[in-house]
DNA sequence: ATGTCTTTGTGAACGCGTGCACAAAGATGG
DNA sequence: CCATCTTTGTGCACGCGTTCACAAAGACAT
């Protein structure tokens, strides 16, 4: 029976053993004392506690080039997803296949979630087309939804909505490459500096709120 | 003069005012006691502390639909990026203009980087074809990389890496939507995992720290 | 069986971040 | 010029998560 120790476990992944053990101790005594835990045991129950070993089908609404990136990931259907079904608006998109799944016009919308069960949708559409969007889905059913429009979405309680800006990482990376670089980023403020600056905010000019780690 | 107080701006945040101040004080004094913060001078201490009134020109590598989805994306450059250039492997895409920009193929990656002072690359290739991308990149002076295939990337010190792993944000949507059903099975889970703020749409939720493979 | 050895599971201490509460600072009005 | 009011900036205390450290549990050898 193949095992591994929280230590060996810990070493790997970076983290503290107790830690790692008091995680594993939340979802159960998984482990045998002096041996370890069994991996293939150990795999099975998180996979199960994360929702890995259930089905899920999502849709993804607007097959542009992120839908159509986002259909093709491999990824997916390996962590238990199944793409139910592709959807957009245009109807020259209508029938065409996208790796392997015909896409679906907008007015089919509410049909597909039903008849696919399906509680989880991504919308990949442009800004202005998400909330629409959204609220059909909605309306239809889903509950959960990965939003990749630059929007943010407004939904009715017990709705989660996960933003992804593809932009975030990159100004994280920025943040630290401009670290590397030595900026002082000392007290002196430099008078009169707003000043100069009077325009450099987009339409959406929110700043996050919190520092990346 | 338009103010902002800190007491404003923790309730459109959803924190709490002390902290937000407290936060603003390591950048500096920026406030006037009695009056507030001066928006203007504010956003403009912020956005150069992340590092967004620099231009970071950026190179796209691996120009399929993610790539052209991020070339295409509007965030980019009103968060101060530039792309400076795309490169695909695949000579047909030569000279072929992507989101306005023509696509360079991938003999030319050293010259482009040099050319353009480029810091950040984003690999947005096949898995096979990241690591070694990745090490022509780092090799040319780039410092800095945002990976979207699904490759753990290694690297020399100095270089940092950021792994997007367009799955796990449906991963945790699942993971949410597994505990809505209401199933109980026998365990418990670390409170910080057990619910998502409200209005909070983004990819720093919480997640369990570790993952099976 | 009995003892030794390994590793888990967890009580307790520690450290750090968050939030409270208030003095200091500046605006504003009399 | 003084009084009052507002809001910042921050010392301090509290709470929570992380880490330490160890008893308990089981494996394994003799």
């Amino acid at each position: 029976m193949p095992t591994v120790s929280s230590e060996e476990l810990a070493a790997a992944a970076g983290v503290n053993s107790a830690k790692l053990r008091k995680d594993f101790s939340y979802l159960g005594s998984y482990g045998t004392r002096g041996v370890g835990y069994d991996v293939e045991y150990l795999v099975y129950q998180i996979s199960r506690e994360l929702g890995l070993t259930q089905d899920w089908p999502v849709v993804i609404v607007g097959i542009g080039n992120l839908g159509a990136a986002l259909a093709n990931y491999g990824g997916f259907a390996s962590r238990g997803f199944r793409v139910a079904a592709l959807i957009d608006a245009d109807p020259a998109m209508a029938g065409k296949p996208v790796a392997g799944i015909p896409v679906q016009h907008t007015d089919d919308l509410e049909k597909i979630i039903q008849d696919n069960g399906v509680s989880i949708g991504v919308i990949a559409t442009p800004a202005g087309a998400a909330q629409p969007v959204c609220d059909r889905l909605v309306a239809a059913g889903v509950t959960s939804i990965l939003n990749f429009a630059p929007t943010v979405l407004t939904v009715p309680d017990g709705v989660d909505v996960r933003k992804v800006d593809l932009s975030i990482e990159l100004q994280i990376l920025a943040f630290h490459e401009q670290r590397k670089a030595g900026e002082d980023h000392g007290g002196t403020v430099p008078p009169a500096a707003a000043h100069q600056e009077p325009g450099e905010q987009g339409p959406d000019g929110d700043v996050p709120a919190v520092m990346p780690a």
